[in-house]
DNA sequence: GTCGCGCGTGAACAATATGACCGCAACCGT
DNA sequence: ACGGTTGCGGTCATATTGTTCACGCGCGAC
């Protein structure tokens, strides 16, 4: 049993994402696409089902917006009838009550739209990963083996980047940026983190690329034109 | 409102670890014994009157054995009542059932009586972080935003010492960091030990990983920047 | 005695910041 | 308008360090 494929059901009203979904699942090891609904009473009715006939869903990728209730309230449902379903959120709702609201919810993970397969495979993997913590154990936990589980229910994500950049300086520049509201140029960079201006251009030039940053030119002073870049409060939509 | 203080309810049916739990409270900034109730029903009744007294609480600190309800149901029933407010399981039972139905029904940590005051504060304090995360933030969040608020629910991952360290280099490690007052380099850390460049490395990546030491770059020399650890004197609360 | 395991080592390989150098694109003086 | 000045954008070779791999040494088990 802790060793079966993990049944999923997709909730999504949008025919074409639900597919995406269902494409990716077949492609991850252990995990098996059980059925699809568009809309919260029909995802309740499969669910129902699916119990009954002794073939329960083991997880949920759950929309938020649906046409008939919020997403939550499919979830909050859920807990009211007794179903103990893991759900992972998938939405392009950046709400930051929603989230909250997720959490309190059950939701084991939350998944922003637009996401790449690798981003959607690593957080699979992970609830995968949960699962096994837990089902190797027979019926007793320690307080560590629960914190184990729990962490790699949890770890954070390892976005992939390119060879030549450095986490550690990576996520320096990015805390530069963002306890800076004004736009910040190369230069400015460089003096308050003492790297080099090659290095500081590099990882600016990196993040406006991938769409995290803003950059502009900045003019008035001779010279070739600076380039600012200032971080995005809205990621590109 | 995010600086607020955190408050507290206490359910659980023991008067002497109810008392326990909320001297505890008292000793940790930020958080508000806000009451206790010694079941289910009373606990439901508190958390409704202090929501519509416009006093609502923040965080249930709650017992699974309780004489009434199990904690569970507690749960499912704040959640069907549409209460958004986050739990801490706080238990002797190490059932898997229970540790798995918590996690649907949205509890954020999972304390295994019996536990010391370390570990209790260790676990708030995580959940302190993690409201931090989302108070921080006004509106939007992007995909690494929510895993770091998610993550930071997670353990320190206490790891028994993942095979390959011996206790004797680890100590002579951790000496030498702890009697310099400024950040060491590996290479200093090899020369003073007369150990290998690459054990030296391994044991201050360890350290650093498990959150004992401090990592960081050093920028200003042509070549690939140097790390350099430094003993953290106050560790993070 | 030898088999296997834990742990440290040296060397080859990969990663990554830097200084130097050149060219560009906007101001400025005539 | 037009060439000069200025200061930053882009590219390279180079210097160091991080990372990985296979090996060896010592010790306990059978």
């Amino acid at each position: 049993m802790p060793d079966a494929d993990i049944r999923v059901l997709v909730v999504e009203d949008e025919a074409i994402a639900a597919e995406a979904h269902a494409v990716y699942l077949g492609r991850l090891a252990g995990f098996v696409h059980a059925g699809t609904a568009r809309d919260g009473h029909s995802a309740l009715r499969s669910l129902a089902e699916a119990e009954s006939a002794g073939r329960p869903i083991d997880l949920v990728l759950m929309d938020m917006t649906l046409p008939d209730l919020h997403g939550l309230d499919v979830s909050r449902r859920m807990r009211s009838a007794g179903l103990m379903t893991d759900i992972i959120a998938i939405t392009a709702v950046r709400d930051l009550k929603i989230v909250r609201g997720a959490v309190a919810a059950g939701i084991v993970q939350y998944l922003i739209k637009p996401f790449t397969y690798a981003t959607f495979a690593q957080k699979l993997g992970q609830y995968r990963d949960f699962r096994l913590q837990l089902g190797t154990q027979s019926r007793v936990t320690n307080q560590s083996d629960v914190d184990l589980a729990f962490a790699s229910l949890r770890a954070p994500a390892e976005l992939p980047r390119p060879k030549g950049l450095a986490e550690g300086t990576l996520s320096a520049v990015v805390d530069f940026l963002k306890e800076h509201e004004s736009p910040v140029s190369s230069s400015e960079v460089t003096d308050a983190l003492g790297i080099s201006r090659v290095t500081a251009r590099r990882y600016l030039e990196y993040l406006a690329d991938t769409g995290t940053v803003l950059r502009s030119p900045r003019y008035g002073t001779p010279g070739r034109p600076e380039n600012e870049y200032s971080w995005m409060r809205i990621p590109r939509p």
